[in-house]
DNA sequence: GCCGGAAGAATGTGATCACAAATACCCGGC
DNA sequence: GCCGGGTATTTGTGATCACATTCTTCCGGC
């Protein structure tokens, strides 16, 4: 009997979707597609702060092997999302009133300009800048029925996907890269600070947003951003002190 | 024999140093210690962009096995010093002027916030205040001495030291996380772009923060810190483009 | 002399095992 | 009922192997 061959249980490998149609590019690469469900639920708020993780438990959740569920680990506390304890146990990071007041520097710094960029580059392209504003109604819409019916789950994933879309459009991966960062250390309160305090009514900002996308005003949507991130991080400031 | 027992040759364990004198503390943790020292000599700008790295080369380089390298790796990928290719190849990532103009944004924004941080943090705290001043006193004058000599490799070390010392006085995690991505996706460029133009003497920019963190004025820090940064990137820029 | 392609080496990724440390669990004593 | 301590389990980390691809190299045909 040959000593090898030890590969054979495999957990699954084309259980994550082989990644659509396009067999055409490159390989699955299973622990970026265990790191980008992940990243998403946390950003969303699914998971609520000091939630304990652990590689094999992640693991066993997706149908991988330990090797993805660990790099995809490794990365998300590489950017704060995650949190290691003295002992090396890994839970969502928990928040601090001198984070909030960080991430409220860091993110009316940076989110403001994202959108500012986003706007310029739909300058001269009406169709591109016409996209954006329905697709941004179009979320704007679902996120009121969120509120109207209270469902706090609806109401962070659509306000995630509401400020994403409008930074995609801005074609900046660094910049963006680094306010994905900072959502990623934000997300899981908002949904904690909601789940107590209700859903807020913060769509005023989000409808001053497209006004100011409709018209190309550049500094009514830097302030229509800034005052969104404000008061949400006033919001959780609030709880966290 | 025993058919287990596979871990005897193990690439040196302590090798890279038992954490100095804290045995009190956590363990060694391998890769950590790579992805430190991979970091820094990015950040210090000693490797060229486009340089090539492998899992296997840089494992062996570090006197580690693969594991480690491939982790600190992938943390450097996830924050953009490095570059994957469309067949994973992995380098050291390269310049385009649309990187250079969001990095320069990116880091106008940042760096000057990050600075007056420092100045605040160290208000009531004249002793503070003043070990600050000197330490970075004291690297600016190695600074004039590298510039006298020609010394880019010196240069771009005490340049990132002189800049950090100021940051991490700030006791802002967060931004400093976010600043230090930037450094990474800039640091190999600030030295090759020295190599063939030569150390620039932007030292009053150092004089001049030295001066403002004296005075307190925290504007004229601002201003410092963001001509700085103007000037090297568009050292930069002007190489890329 | 030059080109194409095949053989060989190298690479990223996934899987699995070993191990020390930390946590969870349980059981007996009071 | 509650606590303490010892055992069993879980955990992160490192090491090693397998494998499909990709890159390199070199050689034979023209």
């Amino acid at each position: 009997m040959p000593p090898n061959k030890k590969k054979s249980p495999s957990p699954l490998r084309g259980k994550l979707g082989n990644r659509g149609k396009s067999a055409v590019r490159r390989a699955p690469v299973i622990h970026e597609e265990v790191y980008a469900r992940l990243r998403r639920a946390i950003i969303d708020g699914q998971l609520e702060p000091g939630r304990a993780l652990s590689v094999r438990s992640l693991a066993a959740q997706f149908s991988v092997s330990a090797m993805p569920a660990r790099e995809a680990i490794r990365r998300l506390v590489a950017l704060g999302a995650l949190e290691m304890t003295a002992t090396r146990r890994i839970m969502i990071a928990r928040m601090t009133p001198a984070k909030v007041d960080e991430l409220t520097e860091a993110r009316t710094l940076l989110e403001p300009r994202l959108a500012v960029r986003a706007l310029k580059r739909t300058q001269g392209r009406a169709r591109a800048r016409k996209t954006l504003i329905s697709r941004m109604t179009a979320i704007d819409k679902r996120l009121d029925s969120a509120i109207a019916s209270g469902d706090v789950g609806s109401y962070s994933k659509l306000n995630s996907e509401f400020h994403f879309t409008l930074y995609e459009a801005a074609d900046a991966p660094i910049l963006l890269n680094a306010v994905e960062s900072l959502w990623l250390q934000t997300g899981p309160f908002m949904r904690t600070v909601m789940s107590n305090l209700g859903v807020p009514d913060f769509v005023d900002m989000h409808n001053d947003a497209i006004a100011a996308l409709k018209s190309g005003d550049a500094e009514e949507l830097e302030n229509a951003v800034r005052l969104d991130i404000i008061e949400g991080m006033q919001l959780i400031g609030g709880a966290v002190e």
